[in-house]
DNA sequence: CGCTGTTGTCAAAGCGCTTTGGAATGCCGT
DNA sequence: ACGGCATTCCAAAGCGCTTTGACAACAGCG
């Protein structure tokens, strides 16, 4: 069923049955009524190529995933901030439509999307520092919106990031004030805007209490489980291994967590770890009380919101852009305690 | 820049671009030549939407993510799948949207996929048992490939699953060699066809055996970590606790692990562990040596796998569905060890 | 009664591509 | 020199929708 066979069996053009549909106010009240019946009546619904091609958008949201160097790995995010994202863009009848590509295809990817139009606007993930993304879609002119935000770029942009430094200034805090000086990193990998920020936050807190930056307690890499279980236990192997953990995922930290297992190492009573949380829906840091002390922030609320952002800035696309920067919430868990000097020594 | 800017900058008719563009062997290699060079110099391609209209296909493969009663859970599985079925996609340039939908707008959903010419096949997720997806879909006739089986439809249909009943049987043969009566099951919700096929294979494996199966040691629910966690620590809070698990997925196996810590037990001495395995990038069974004793299979591979079925059903809607029985993989963890008669007694 | 405004409708022109059915060109053999 | 046959190209007709500009019909007004 088509306009032209709807338009015909109600005895009207195919203009009056579109502008019915589409709610435009030269049809009377009384033909529209019929006409929306008839529709409903013949499971009629207008064909999104044609409409798009004759309106010039396509009412789809584009999101490219780059497989980088690491090769296989999926962001582990991805789900629940597509999950906020879907919502919002169901709302507004908006598909979203996912593309993967090689890291080095990335800036064709961007282009394709826009020359084919197949998307009216995307949305950045995991920014990195200068990321050239930004200056590309400037320049061919597709809205987007960035997961995040990118040091370095001179454009403005729209953006939604939470406030990572801050985050892990607190964390750190925390540790410090338990009497942790030992206290090691493990973050993402560093070329991504947001690890670069967590670490200054890291190095800011520890410098202000004036606990030592030791490298060899610090490492970055794809935020899996078992970076976090690698990276802590090679630490905690080490001569001087760290009495307390800042992690940026809490699938890192259930890594760190089977690291100190391993060596009968009892997390928040020899060895403390706090965790930034991204409210995973499977994965969340306790039903009843929470599992470690973090810092959390709901990635799908911010799929959610940065959704909104985005259509409003394909609706108006000369705006101003927006950013906003959230603030993250501390949880004590009881993953973290005072210190124990040495206990880590015993181990092992 | 378009078709036909195309076509007058080359002083050649849009017929001609179009058919040197698109392969055609009514052009002469030279003319072909031209054309594609003038197209890669101009970064011409072409609309998606309007050659969607014309050709009467979107090359777009739909993914319905629909969110049931259980509110805001999503898949952890999802990321991976997409990621595989992703590749292939591109492989053959086809893009992959998403729509996401309350669970009681699901029919309508699929019928506006088909109505809207969106996409030209779908993927189902998650067949429950007399799905009416398969039917509705089978009646619209929109191409689709299920991941796993929905028992219960008459119509024929094209699925990839691996044999989850064999794959529990062997968990729990595993650890009833080793001793173990009290067994208990931590499963996905049994609405799902896998669950109930994963329990099938349990309950065969312990009837065999002659063990019994108690129904205060079975437990369904949505696969998360929490899941894991309260669902075991009530069982081992129980007069009459378990000495093994059998789990349906790492992510719940980590809450069970959670459970025994929490207990002072030991996973693979004082209590075994055995679970399936999806093989998620960000959280590998351990990278040297597993953690978990279980029995895996790639839910990325069988995303690839899958998209590859389901661009063949659309290129060729006649031919018979194919169907895929993949056998998981079984590996020794140090999850799991002989049966200590009544260890789990003394804890708690 | 003619004039201006409104209201409800429509025919037709795109949107950018593919594809059908010709048509022009060049080359061959006779 | 001419018909026959490839070869190479093209004009135009869609695909299913939106939107422009025009047109009846009817009201209200002086």
């Amino acid at each position: 069923m088509n306009l032209k066979e709807l338009s015909e069996l109600l005895q009207l053009s195919q203009t009056t049955v579109s502008r019915a549909l589409n709610g435009y106010p030269e049809v009377s009240e009384a033909t529209r009524a019929r006409v929306v019946a008839a529709a409903q009546a013949h499971k009629y619904s207008p064909n999104a190529r044609a409409q798009g091609l004759a309106t010039g958008h396509s009412r789809c949201i584009g999101h490219v995933i780059s497989v980088r160097d690491s090769g296989e790995m999926v962001n582990p995010i991805f789900g629940d901030f597509m999950a906020g994202a879907g919502e919002t863009y169901a709302k507004h009848g908006y598909e979203m439509m996912l593309t993967r590509v090689e890291a080095q295809g990335e800036a064709e990817a961007y282009r394709n999307l826009k020359s084919r139009g197949s998307v009216d606007g995307v949305v950045i993930h995991a920014p990195r520092k200068n990321d050239s993304r930004l200056p590309l879609l400037h320049e061919i002119g597709l809205p987007f919106v960035v997961h995040g935000r990118a040091s370095g770029t001179a454009v403005p942009y729209s953006w939604l990031d939470v406030n990572n430094r801050s985050a892990f200034e607190q964390l750190t805090g925390h540790l410090l004030e338990l009497g942790h000086r030992r206290i090691a990193l493990i973050n993402g990998i560093e070329d991504l805007d947001f690890a670069t920020r967590r670490r200054a936050g890291f190095e800011a807190a520890m410098q202000a209490a004036g606990a030592a930056v030791d490298p060899a307690l610090m490492a970055a890499n794809e935020m899996t489980e078992g970076h976090g279980y690698a990276s802590a236990g090679e630490m905690l192997d080490s001569d001087r291994p760290p009495t307390a953990f800042v992690v940026s995922s809490i699938i890192c930290a259930l890594g760190v967590h089977r690291a100190l297992d391993a060596r009968g190492l009892r997390m928040g009573q020899d060895v403390s770890v706090a965790t930034f949380d991204d409210c995973l829906s499977y994965l969340r840091n306790g039903d009843d009380a929470p599992i470690f002390t973090a810092m959390q922030s709901s990635v799908r609320a911010a799929g959610a919101t940065l959704a909104e952002m985005l259509i409003e800035r394909i609706r108006d696309a000369s705006a101003a852009p927006r950013t906003c920067l959230w603030e993250t919430e501390f949880v004590q868990g009881a993953s973290t305690g005072p210190c124990r000097d040495g206990p880590t020594q015993a181990a092992v």
